[in-house]
DNA sequence: AACCTTTTATGAAAGGTTTCACGCGAGCGA
DNA sequence: TCGCTCGCGTGAAACCTTTCATAAAAGGTT
């Protein structure tokens, strides 16, 4: 059973090939007649135009590919990456462009690049640096990148150094001098994503730290998975250590809520005993118990910028951007409500719908 | 600057077109120094053959797409379909086929459908009889139903009944008569799945009521929104209108921790007041506070069943199937810990990594 | 009626790949 | 030396659409 093509509505409507594919593109070409003729023999005929054979002519398929460097299994999983594509399909939704996800192919990026049929990518998490993507680059198709560096296309990155600097300043001025500070694991493949992310969180700390006089300790600093059994035992293991920190930073929501958990187990009151500021603001992280306190940053904003930067790049070649998106410290319940003068007990406890926030904004850029 | 495509490549190895598509597509045909000679001018120039017209002539793109008939910001944001993604991509990654979540363009699932170019296709939450989907089978586009019945493609469902009834049983067990049912509003659009998957669930609960001889009265049901609001909001409600539950049924997890909420902030103890189970395990369930006890339903393994189905259909053209996956009652600390005879106060604390749970399959089938 | 302008429709090329059917030359047995 | 087979390559069709250039038809003027 073979597909109905143009052809059979052409023949069926008794009109040549290129009128019916103007009563589809360009009606206004032909006498209406003549467009309710074939529009009706297509319908009869079940017709849509084949999808591969319009890319092929007008180098045009209308779909956007969103490039992670890990399995798909794991992008999912990630509430982060859920909230960016969350953004990114929000753009394309809108404006009739399809979203392929895509990841290693049999392990290798590159040949998944190569197959995927798109018209651009949304690259998050590499580096402009990595081989897969300057090849991308070779090939002449589009791309943007998020949370990375590029010298040769569009960006959107995120302050995190100033949120990461919001959020320690914080707890160092209420007085905390033992910190516990929770980070990334290098991945396992050496991903520039996590330096680079990590990379400028930990440089915001480490500036709190020095404006206030303080070195940020280097055995102070954790590394471990980012999951809440990473946080978890990460946390539970300095304790067991003999580590008595009165604060805890973490570089990732999840990290913050394992090690939330942990202390809770170990007879810690957050923020009572122990104030936890967390990193990203996932939805998680207003639902958690208590309500974690964390540095926002725009997730599906960034989702949505970028798409629409690439989706104006590949209608006009327009100039590099390089954009960065403020991040902003949210006071939730797992630091205590007081300001650093007063030392109360009392812990504001949300509303029911929106939590009670009061936000510091760090600088943008 | 025009792509690079085969005939540059057959020109500098000096050799025909032909010859560099069997370089690639089947090697063994050449001599071994042809292939090479061939694939080495392909690399110089950064050749990768065309997907749209590979796609175009094999009738193939390795790509599938998965069928919601919703906007993509809403399937993303939510966790059902997210753990759903990661068993549908768990399979397409092994297989190195890539993923394309299609979703209404401009309103019309139709006009997303014929433009999608993809082999074929995964529908979820729509039911076969949806205009939409006939379409699809005029087209001759395979596709594999999910939560949905279909008679003339393969289906994968859970045991949604079974599953509700496992649950309404417990309660009732525990000599529970005055529960709160929550499930969910009729969607704005009627959709299909949701009669489909709501109507079995409460068909579920009914019949554990009579099997007690008891009858589910409808002004213990309430309808509300699948969200952490929607719960919290409806059994806010019902108490201030008097109720006064010992136990809540809901149809979804994230109404049954919403519905917690709003039971502590009416100074409720979740279990020892209250007794709550919610419906599906999503992540959250197990790390919400007190974790819920909820019927399990395998989400991914739905994914994955349906993945592989729908690819067998690609590659041969099998029987239909009709899949039913056992759903399972998992007892965690928001129902007591104790069975109906004696009612202890303890509730079993969960371990840190693998919550300690007790499970009742609900038959299969 | 002849000529010109507009409107409406068409033929054919182009887009890049795969694959079928076939050709060419070499090696081999008779 | 003839004829066959086999290994290695190739030409061209097919996949289906869009669009450029052009033809045909229709309508209007003189």
């Amino acid at each position: 059973m073979r597909r109905v093509t143009i052809h059979d509505v052409a023949g069926k409507a008794g009109v040549s090939t290129a009128a019916v594919s103007h009563a589809f593109n360009d009606p206004e070409r032909l006498r209406a007649t003549t467009v309710t003729r074939i529009l009706d023999a297509a319908r009869e005929l079940g017709y849509a135009p084949n999808p591969h054979a319009r890319a092929l002519h007008s180098q045009r398929v209308g779909v956007l590919g969103v490039l992670f460097p890990q399995p798909i299994a794991t992008v999912f999983a990630n509430p982060f990456f859920a909230s960016f594509l969350e953004g990114v399909g929000s753009v394309t939704d809108e404006r009739g462009i399809g979203l392929l996800t895509v990841t290693p192919l049999g392990g290798s990026l590159e040949r998944a690049i190569a197959a995927a049929p798109v018209d651009g990518f949304v690259i998050i998490g590499l580096d402009e640096r990595h081989a897969d993507v300057t090849l991308l680059h070779k090939r002449g198709v589009p791309f943007v990148v998020v949370d990375g560096d590029a010298e040769t296309a569009s960006s959107v990155n995120v302050d995190d150094e100033g949120g990461a600097h919001a959020a320690a300043d914080l707890l160092l001025d209420r007085g905390h001098r033992e910190i516990l500070v929770l980070t990334f694991h290098a991945p396992p493949e050496e991903l520039d994503k996590d330096l680079g992310v990590r990379g400028r969180r930990l440089r915001g700390y480490r500036r709190a730290f020095v404006d206030h006089g303080l070195a940020l300790d280097d055995d102070a600093i954790v590394r471990t998975f980012v999951t809440l059994a990473g946080g978890d035992t990460a946390f539970a293991q300095a304790w067991a250590e003999g580590a008595r920190p009165t604060a805890v930073l973490a570089a990732s929501d999840i990290m913050a809520i394992g090690a939330m958990r942990a202390a809770k187990r170990l007879g810690l009151r957050v923020p009572a005993d122990l104030e936890v500021i967390g990193f990203d603001d996932i939805p998680l992280a207003a639902a958690s118990d208590p309500a974690l306190t964390t540095v926002h940053q725009p997730i599906a904003e960034k989702g949505r910028v970028a798409t629409r930067l690439l989706i104006r790049e590949l209608d006009e070649a327009g100039p590099r951007e390089r954009i960065v998106l403020p991040t902003e410290l949210l006071l939730r319940e797992s630091t205590r409500a007081e300001s650093t003068k007063s030392r109360g007990l009392g812990v504001a406890k949300g509303g029911t719908e929106r939590e009670g926030k009061r936000t510091l904004k760090a600088a943008a850029r």
